[in-house]
DNA sequence: CGACTACGAGCGAGCGCTCGGTAGAAGTTT
DNA sequence: AAACTTCTACCGAGCGCTCGCTCGTAGTCG
């Protein structure tokens, strides 16, 4: 099942507890990087923050880094699972389209600062753990090529099959920058406005070789 | 002239000592920036790197934060510099467009590890200097936002008023994508195929009520 | 008692930055 | 022209401090 995950040895025996530790560790620590972020923020601080002694916290896990793993992680299951859920097999491409890119935008929306955060602190890790965390989001990505191409099959959405990747790309940047250029977008757009205008650039291209 | 920008104070006197030392400070900062990242590069390193000892290169600046202030200030400029070259007065919008957004994404392509760069480290800045960052990124995107507006003028191209700064942010961001997804679109794409994808996404737009 | 989890003072390395000193150019006096 | 003074840029050992992480000990449960 879990293949593409690097998996993080712990002192502690017990499995539940572990996973109910990290989770506070996740937490704490995620509160502090979308603050300060990682570099700035002490192994004293997030121990603070999740309620667990520094020593306490090092028996889950081995070194800071970690701790950034676990949260990007966490930050792109959560996205994952949001944007999973309203996909359904009986929707055609077009409509699973238009669903899961506007769940894509209202998503990014309420997880703003874990967008930002996994934008910036990736490059933090490890080459061997931003492997995974990379893998991830390619993962993700792959969610609405596979979309589009049910779109392409049942002959909703027209697009050159060629460029399906790259309009999966698309779609996925065009949702997380209204995360890492809110700062200049706020001024100009709600989210309402900023997801039926993009809805309609994204949209009037599938169409038009149709 | 030079409103905008954040005026960090020198011991030394000398206006072209000043500017020769920083263009070595920037120059060797970024070399080892965009190899380990700001947080990860010590002063001692930069020092070594520009062939000045950490005591004189503190003549020229104040803090290590400066340094990479001057690094995303230098970066920026270098940017606007190529993007503002080939913009004629006598181009249409729509041509003027089409010769920006080409040259965006070749510049974004030549200048990769810089765009990923300040991408990555403009967090790293305190707000005051970071403002002035997000400062200078926003006039690039309204070089794009004015080109638009002289198209809308001329009619040759279409579009919502109320979309033209969207619009001008999604081509920054369009562009700067191949630098920060790279690991992902490369490969599938080249730069050429990259750009002339791209270009037809946001070209089709532009016309579809024309 | 043995197995396991929690604790936090403390270690040692490494960091950003300073500051007293040097060399030599520029200016001034004799 | 020589002697002295001032000014300026350069230097790097070292200061003070913070950081990530360890490890000996204490507490708890079966």
């Amino acid at each position: 099942m879990k293949k593409n995950t690097h998996v993080i040895p712990s002192v502690v025996k017990d499995p539940r507890l572990i996973e109910q530790r990290r989770q506070q560790i996740v937490e704490g620590a995620v509160r502090l990087f979308t603050k300060k972020g990682f570099h700035k923020t002490t192994t004293r601080e997030i121990a603070k923050e999740c309620g667990l002694s520094i020593g306490t916290m090092y028996e889950y896990i081995q070194t800071k880094e970690d701790v950034l793993y676990l949260v990007c992680e966490y930050i792109h299951t959560q996205l994952e699972q949001r944007l999973q859920q309203l996909i359904s097999e009986e929707d055609t491409g077009r409509d699973s389209l238009e669903k899961s890119v506007k769940n894509l935008f209202y998503s990014v929306d309420e997880m703003s600062p874990l967008i930002v955060l996994i934008y910036q602190e990736t490059k933090s890790l490890s080459k061997e753990l931003m492997k995974y965390v990379l893998q991830k989001e390619e993962e993700i990505t792959n969610i609405f090529e596979k979309i589009l191409l049910k779109g392409l099959k049942d002959g909703t959405i027209s697009i050159d099959p060629d460029s399906v990747k790259l309009m999966a790309h698309d779609i996925i940047v065009i949702g997380q920058m209204w995360a890492f250029r809110r700062w200049a977008l706020k001024r100009f757009y709600t989210i309402d406005e900023y997801c039926q205008r993009q809805m309609s650039l994204i949209f009037e291209k599938l169409l038009s070789r149709g």
